[in-house]
RNA sequence: GCCCAGGUAGCUCAGUCGGUAGAGCACUCCCUUGGUAAGGGAGAGGUCGCCGGUUCAAGUCCGGUCUUGGGCACCA
């Protein structure tokens, strides 16, 4: 037999004289590494610590710190879940495990719902059989051994599964003691690997991810290397929750939800405050940008929405009215009202592009289940507009709207954004010349701007490519938010028409664009970003005026008038201490705190504590207002 | 819409085996006029989401309904 010469990322060459497993080359390098090693990459394809080598290949050993080796371990930790879940209830069938974002869940088929409780004795279940260190064991059956397995214990959904599996493909098994599943694999070569995990939670999820299937039930769990990992983890999720946008919205007191009006908000005077300067600012990046700001209809003849194609589309998911034996329906969205405004007069191909705006406040009729919090909701306000342009306009268009976008989020703070490209779909409209054409426009208008970018190859609408906005926020949570998407569909649909320049008349391109998406969720984000926390900028109250006694309250409503005319300002006389009234301000986040005692009545001047209680000490009150005016610039 | 878990004072929550409700904070009044994260006292506040049922008796058990939360499905 020739020797078998085995190639490291780093160039080197090991030389075996017979077959060896990757364990064994593990071995040959230095025991701890084969300690450590949970499986490989062989040219280019993973696979378990016990893959047989008989020929030469490139090898990558994958330990507990590589990326793929996380993987291994969250997907092991997946089937560990599923066999104590099989030894508990042994007539549960499983279905799918797979690896997600922190962990990894198993859907399993019960005859009753599980309970916190169960979860409690499936995790213990699973240290059981990780203190028993069972070796994991890959076989290979044919798909009719595979199937005779599966349906001799039981498991109908693995049979399932397994005859949707391409003829080509190897079957395989992965064993650990008693407990067989079918898994392509890798898998860590034994349950004690898995040493930091836990289950998180339990839901209610569709075979197959169908509505119309049946409902299995899905056991969350989260995988890490090491208990550190896993602390840090579980530390993250409670700051998430510490952050919650419901949670910050009652102690600052900024909206509230109620029975009456399910998926709407009820904004409270400090919330609508912080909308209206979000608002404000939208407002001036649509003049730098040069929009022309419109307000259209709320309530529209329902012709409209059956022209438009939402109607047989959407009609159940819109709010409707009838009123004077006409049908209404009250808009779920402002591209045909603007449409309708091109639509006055003649537009020729001199105005283009025509950009409309529009704080457009839409209601969609969302089922129940999907509300939550001001995030979606029934009632939301999007900053919107529409850009109608010639083809060979759209990609300059793109670039500046990527300009803008970029601008708006450095403003608030959002600087990790990642861009989503998606491509025609199969079910389209439209020539694939002109998707040629409008996927390359987006594309160029990307790369022009140096904007790395990912390509979603099949997601684009049927009418039209779109690009996404996700940005990443201070705890690392991803939110879409803008988006420009072109539409070959609607100006024709709705007799949009310019003229153009050899006197023909033309349906322009329309793009559809929006940077914070919904208002009121963009607020929630930014309500999460900065745990309330807002910059000055941003804050719903940016002053407090505390005084230390009765005193001197006359100065400070001296004080405080002069300061509210500049800024959002509040004012606290209460029969308090002081270090109540600092505490009370301080729960409240307001960046400033001006206080005011005996001491500053007479030298006519404020002391000034910053929220994070800082003493910024004594000063005139116009030098505490330049202060301000230059942090604000 | 589907699965699971909730809904008790303005807020956060307690309420055992069914015997008609409690705390802290907030609120009102009084005392206190205090210099950087909670001064003291008194008072007021609830048909326990809503409708129905079981029971001598329901916050508690059962059914329905609305709604909230976590997922799933959906997201023009």
């Amino acid at each position: 037999m020739s020797e078998i010469r085995v190639t490291l990322p780093d160039g080197s060459v090991r030389s075996f004289t017979q077959n060896v497993t990757i364990n064994e080359i593990a071995q040959s390098i230095s025991i701890s590494l084969a300690k450590s090693t949970i499986g490989a990459v062989v040219n280019g394809q993973l696979c378990d610590t016990s893959y047989l080598i008989k020929e030469d290949c490139n090898l990558k050993l994958i330990t507990e710190k590589d990326d793929e080796g996380l993987e291994i371990i969250r997907h092991s930790t997946a089937h560990l879940l599923a066999q104590a879940v099989k030894k508990i209830f042994p007539e549960a069938q499983i279905t799918i495990g797979p690896v997600i974002e922190n962990g990894f869940y198993y859907d399993v088929s019960y005859s009753r719902p599980f309970t916190p409780e169960d979860l409690t004795l499936i995790e213990k279940k699973m240290s059981e059989l990780v203190s028993q260190n069972i070796p994991i064991e890959r076989r290979e059956l044919t798909r009719d051994e595979a199937i005779k397995y599966f349906k001799s214990i039981g498991e109908n959904y693995k049979v399932e599964i397994i005859s949707e599996i391409p003829e080509d493909q190897v079957i395989s098994l992965y064993a650990q003691g008693d407990f067989i599943d079918l898994c392509r694999g890798p898998h860590v070569p034994s349950t004690g690997k898995l040493k930091a995990f836990k289950l998180t939670k339990l839901a209610g999820a569709y075979w197959r991810g169908d509505s119309n299937n049946e409902m299995l039930q899905r056991i969350y769990g989260t995988a890490w290397r090491n208990k550190e990992e896993l602390s840090a983890y579980l530390k993250m999720l409670e700051e998430a929750e510490r952050r919650d946008h419901r949670k910050i919205a009652k102690q600052l007191d900024l909206f509230h939800l109620q029975d009456e009006a399910p998926g709407m908000i009820f904004w409270h005077p400090k919330g609508w405050r912080l909308w209206q300067v979000i608002e404000q600012y939208m407002r001036l990046m649509f003049k730098k940008y040069n929009y022309q700001e419109v307000k259209t209809p709320q309530i529209v003849d329902k012709s409209l929405w059956e022209k438009s194609g939402h109607w047989e589309k959407f009609k159940d998911d819109m709010f409707s009215l009838e009123a004077e034996e006409r049908e209404y329906a009250i808009k779920p969205m402002n591209c045909p009202c603007h449409i309708q405004i091109f639509k006055q007069g003649i537009t020729s191909y001199r105005e283009l592009p025509l950009r409309l705006a529009e704080f457009g406040s839409c209601h969609r009729n969302e089922a129940s289940g999907a509300l939550h919090g001001i995030m979606r909701t029934r009632g939301f306000t999007q900053d919107d507009a529409h850009i109608f342009c010639m083809e060979d306009q759209i990609q300059g268009e793109v670039a500046s709207f990527c300009d803008m976008l970029f601008e708006v989020y450095a403003k608030f703070g959002l600087n990790d954004i990642l861009i989503k490209l998606s491509t025609r779909p199969e079910k389209r409209i439209g020539t694939d010349e002109s998707w040629d054409k409008a996927e390359k426009a987006l594309a160029e208008a990307l790369n022009s701007k140096g904007l790395a970018w990912e390509l979603m190859p099949g997601e684009g609408a049927f009418y039209g490519p779109k690009i996404e906005f996700v940005v990443r926020d201070c705890i690392g949570r991803l939110w879409t938010t803008g988006s420009v998407q072109l539409d070959f569909l609607m100006p024709v649909r709705l007799g949009a028409e310019y003229v153009a320049e050899d006197g023909s008349k033309k349906a322009p391109a329309m793009l559809h664009r929006a940077i914070c998406g919904s208002l009121e969720r963009f607020t929630g984000i930014l309500i999460e970003h900065f745990e309330g926390k807002f910059p000055l900028w941003l804050a719903p109250s940016q002053i407090a005026v505390l005084n230390i006694s009765e005193k001197q309250s006359q100065y400070s409503q001296e004080v405080y008038e002069q300061l509210k005319h500049k800024f959002r300002c509040e004012i606290d006389l209460s029969n308090e201490k002081i270090g109540y009234k600092i505490r009370s301000a301080t729960l409240q986040k307001i960046p400033y705190l001006v206080i005011i005692g005996d001491q500053e009545v007479e030298n006519k001047t404020i002391t000034v504590r910053k929220r994070d209680g800082e003493d910024l000490g004594g000063m005139p009150i116009n030098e505490f207002i330049d202060k301000l005016n230059l942090e604000l610039v």
